[in-house]
RNA sequence: GCGGGCGUGGCGGAACCGGUAGACGCAACGGACUUAAAAUCCGUUUCCCGCAAGGGAGUGGGGGUUCGAGUCCCUCCGCCCGCACCA
């Protein structure tokens, strides 16, 4: 079977297909007129708007409950993939059963519209970033509305329109006045060839990726918001956070990273200022053997400045560049100053102060003590370097006489020793105890310390949001006044040259000082695109307004996001810094909230085989053919293909399927039941042209199956015959069970099991055999329960099946089905009967049969006799309505 | 390196609070229909032994708790995500 090859009958646009099915005649399901005849009847009924006041259903009934649906918003790249489509079919399902609860629903759609892409494809096509972005979101945007998704596309916004950005340089400039925004010098790196600043994504092994020059470091002078005003204030409110999922709490709560420790002050010899270092482990300060700076720690700098090895040193370090990752995982190096620190309790004891690569000066004093016996970094540096290890933590059962540590720190808990007066005590103990001695010796003090840093955001970047700040060289930065904004990106930018296109741009630039009127110059940097995205959601929910960026009103009647749906990707930074700008909002009185997403969703990624031809390159799925066994040919020449391992979509890889083939070979309906039907959504799918041929089928049966039956069902409407048969009950019963799984499956996010759920009844109604009137009844009942199942996952067969079922309204304005509760509980169980914890039979009770009961039944049972005979009975465990476990 | 996660048949997965492992789909195989193919329909399908009845093994590896473990604990292995200027 070829893979993603067009179907016959996709190959041209005509329905050819006129067969006729056993005893009817049928079509095949034409999706393609389908999809279009229902989205223009959902647009022509205005179905997706979201009512900014929603009036009650009946006088004097409360008015319907609002519910705020997103997904992350894409970056036009200028296609969507598979990732897009995923992530906007499980919104999309949510916001249609939401609906069909009877909810209120917003499900906006905007653009994250700046970024670095845009400013590649100028400078690699010439083409302007404007043109380029709106040209790509146009494209995209008519592919998402290929999807039948239930937006309301009036609220669209992209970040670089100006509408939008205007507002964002207002809130620039409230952040500032209660300053939670300051300036500071701080790192970026920086290519020596190209005379640009580069992104750590730019940066591959220390060197930049366009010119291969090995990077450097250069400090900037750059704006930055104060986050860590809230450090302990979103740690804390991540425990009401009850709808997002663990591991994303944990990874936030890490990542602010509180920890208790203390300053210690470490006399220099023969130098006037102590060197104050930062450790989360005071209690071990009788085991240190040296003290280490960061390369950028100002001693470092003043060392190095009559030191050329040193500065030799430093510069080396300098080249990992500013990610953690490369500075974590380079080999720990360090350059020993010659210089001798004093240990604060032991007289007389010298410990050497290095300079090493691995101490971060972003975290607490840039300067560190050396416990190697407990803690791996300083056991390695040690070894490296021949230092002492004394260990002053003994293990709970180790013997303090022979007790060392070899290639493994010591880190877990015990008794302290070798430590002066903290001996004997646990660590907790010792460290409160050694706290309070430095503090009453002035030596030190208890802190606690957050591993989060501000949030630096300048850019040295053409396509992002300007800075509304004028530097006068007399007054310093001063805020664009509100009434003068925005200050708008200029067009007429050329990329021919390294560096920034604001700064060499020959006019933008020359202003006036809004505060003593002298000629100054614009700040040349945009913000970083996070900023953008950190209050978007708020945006959502009054786009039209021109004259502030939010209005509370509206903010408050639909925030916070109820569900947010996006990539495990974003699970800090993007959610951390909308979580600190949302506090923001408040304070300026923008909203009364400060927790952006109740309920948070994170879902996986779409993977698909790998192909490489034998010559090694990589080939695309459309580029091979698949045989029965798995292995792959090359289409074209024959040649056989290596089939790797599933990996995620990706264009180096070749391994992209594209959307839009899909929806315009198998339809949107098809393309979102395989993405809902394969894997959990929070879990890693894989794309295989099986599976979405198996969803293909699954449609055009559904298809068949209601369109030979229709015929035959009593009239849309029909009463309930007042006798039910075993047949029909059946039936019944099979279809309330399904409405009531597949319900808790879409609350609960399980709609890989919803779809199972709706195969297995659907094989059901297949297999059904109507006789008496009551069983048409059941059918009709069944098929409409198919239709109302299915429709927010495939919504325009939901409708055209509801048409067929003789319905003249929109099936997406109705309720959801409520399943009957007497028909969901079955009346008898099938029981599991274990002996000795193996299953040897299972019995038939009525549902709820007592334990005694049970227990008789089960051993009077001819395969439990076989092995309990003659034996004496140790135990007999009796789980109601599950099994029966016979000891013996 | 640090932080977080995942691992079940040939494949994607299901298994509720620790209670019948493999629902459902894909693929494969056998059959029906057809001049033929496609489509469709019916059946089989975790592995091993056995004609069968039946028995044994089995949820990445090893160990533990329990009447009972895919699920809980310890440990090891493999893969994935994030690491602050990609979005």
């Amino acid at each position: 079977m070829a893979l993603l090859r067009p179907p016959p009958w996709a190959r041209d646009n005509t329905m050819r297909c006129r067969r006729p099915g056993p005893g009817t005649s049928m079509s095949r399901y034409n999706f393609k007129e389908s999809e279009a005849k229902w989205q223009a009847a959902w647009e022509r009924g205005g179905c997706f708007t979201a009512r900014d006041s929603e009036p009650a259903a009946q006088p004097g009934a409360p008015p319907k409950p609002k519910y705020y649906v997103l997904e992350m918003f894409p970056y036009p790249s200028g296609r969507i993939h598979m990732g897009h489509v995923r992530n906007y079919t499980i919104g999309d399902v949510i916001a249609r059963y939401k609906r069909a609860r009877g909810f209120s629903v917003l499900h906006p759609m905007g653009w994250d519209a700046f970024g670095l892409p845009a400013e590649n494809a100028a400078m690699e096509r010439g083409e302007p970033p404007a043109e380029w972005t709106h040209k790509n979101i146009a494209a995209m945007r008519a592919q998402l509305k290929m999807m039948g998704l239930s937006i309301d596309w009036e609220r669209e916004i992209a970040t670089c329109d100006p509408s939008y950005y205007k507002h964002q340089q207002h809130l620039f400039l409230e952040f500032l006045e209660h300053d939670l925004i300051y300036r500071r010098e701080s790192w970026v790196n920086w290519d020596p060839v190209d005379q640009t600043v580069l992104a750590n994504e730019q940066v591959v092994e220390g060197k930049g990726w366009r010119s291969g020059a090995p990077i450097e470091r250069r400090k900037l002078s750059q704006w930055f918001f104060k986050i860590t005003e809230f450090s302990e204030d979103l740690l804390q409110a991540l425990g009401r956070l009850d709808r997002w999922p663990e591991k994303v709490r944990l990874m936030q709560q890490n990542w602010i990273g509180r920890s208790e420790g203390a300053r210690v002050y470490f006399k220099i010899a023969g130098r006037e200022t102590p060197l104050e270092i930062f450790t989360t482990r005071p209690d071990t300060l009788f085991g240190a053997s040296f003290c280490a700076l960061s390369p950028h720690h100002p001693l470092a700098a003043e060392l190095a400045a009559s030191d050329p090895d040193l500065a030799d040193f430093v510069a080396e370090c300098d080249r990992l560049g500013t990610s953690e990752e490369a500075i974590e995982t380079a080999e720990k190096k360090g350059y020993d100053t010659g210089l001798k620190v004093l240990h604060p309790f032991v007289e007389g004891q010298e410990l050497p102060l290095y300079v090493a690569n691995f101490v971060l000066m972003d975290y607490g004093t840039g300067a560190i003590f050396g416990c190697p016996a407990h803690d791996q970094r300083d056991l390695d540096f040690a070894r490296k370097y021949t230092l002492g290890v004394l260990p002053v933590v003994l293990p709970p059962d180790a013997d303090a006489q022979d007790f060392a540590v070899g290639d493994t720190a010591y880190v877990g808990d015990g008794r302290i020793y070798n430590s002066d007066f903290m001996n004997g005590m646990s660590v907790p103990d010792a460290k409160k105890a050694v706290i309070a001695r430095l503090e009453a010796q002035e030596m030190g003090t208890g802190t606690v310390q957050y591993r989060l840093r501000d949030w630096g955001l300048s850019r040295q970047r053409y396509w992002g949001c300007p800075i509304p700040i004028v530097h006068c060289p007399a007054c310093g930065p001063v805020p664009v006044p509100a009434d003068r904004l925005p200050v708008l990106l200029p067009d007429d930018v050329t990329f021919d040259k390294p560096g920034n296109p604001l700064h060499h741009h020959p006019s933008w630039k020359n202003t006036n000082c809004p505060s003593c009127g002298a000629t100054a110059e614009r700040d040349t940097d945009t913000m970083d695109t996070f900023v953008d995205s950190s209050w978007y959601f708020a945006r959502f929910c009054c786009p039209q307004v021109e004259d502030k960026p939010l209005d509370r009103d509206m903010v408050d009647r639909w925030m916070p996001v109820d569900q947010y749906v996006g990539g495990i990707e974003h699970a800090i930074l993007h959610l951390l810094y909308s979580r600190f700008f949302t506090r923001g909002l408040k304070r300026f009185g923008y909203t009364s909230i400060e927790e952006p997403f109740a309920g948070l969703f994170t879902q996986g990624m779409v993977c698909h085989e790998t192909y490489r031809s034998e010559a090694g390159g990589w080939l695309t799925p459309d580029e091979i053919d698949k045989r029965p066994d798995g292995s792959a040919v090359h289409r074209d020449s024959g040649n056989p293909v290596t089939v790797g391992r599933s990996e995620k979509m990706s264009k180096s890889k070749s391994n992209v399927v594209d959307p839009e083939h899909i929806i315009e070979t198998y339809g949107a309906d098809t393309a979102r039941w395989f993405m809902l039907s394969d894997s959990p959504p929070e879990r890693d799918m894989e794309w295989t042209a099986g599976g979405i041929e198996g969803a293909w089928r699954f449609t055009q049966r559904l298809w068949r199956l209601i369109g030979e039956a229709a015929p035959n069902l009593p009239p849309a409407g029909a009463p309930m015959p007042a006798k039910m048969g075993d047949a029909a009950t059946a039936l019944r019963r099979a279809a309330h069970k399904t409405i009531d799984g597949v319900t808790r499956d879409i609350e609960a996010f399980r709609f890989n099991r919803a779809v199972a759920q709706v195969y297995e009844f659907t094989n059901a109604v297949t297999a059904f055999q109507a006789r008496g009137s009551e069983d048409y009844w059941a059918l009709r009942e069944a098929f409409e329960v198919l239709a109302r199942l299915t429709a927010p996952m495939m919504p325009h067969l939901g409708e055209e099946m509801w048409r067929s079922l003789g319905y003249a309204d929109l099936l997406v304005t109705l309720p959801w089905p409520e399943a009957d509760p007497a028909l969901v509980i079955d009346e008898s169980v099938t029981v599991a009967v274990q002996v000795n914890g193996k299953l040897r039979a299972t019995i038939d009770l009525p549902r709820d049969t007592e334990e005694a009961a049970a227990r008789e039944r089960a051993l009077a049972d001819p395969a439990v006799q076989r092995l309990v005979e003659g034996k004496a009975l140790r135990k007999v465990i009796v789980v109601k309505n599950r099994i029966v476990n016979v000891v013996v």
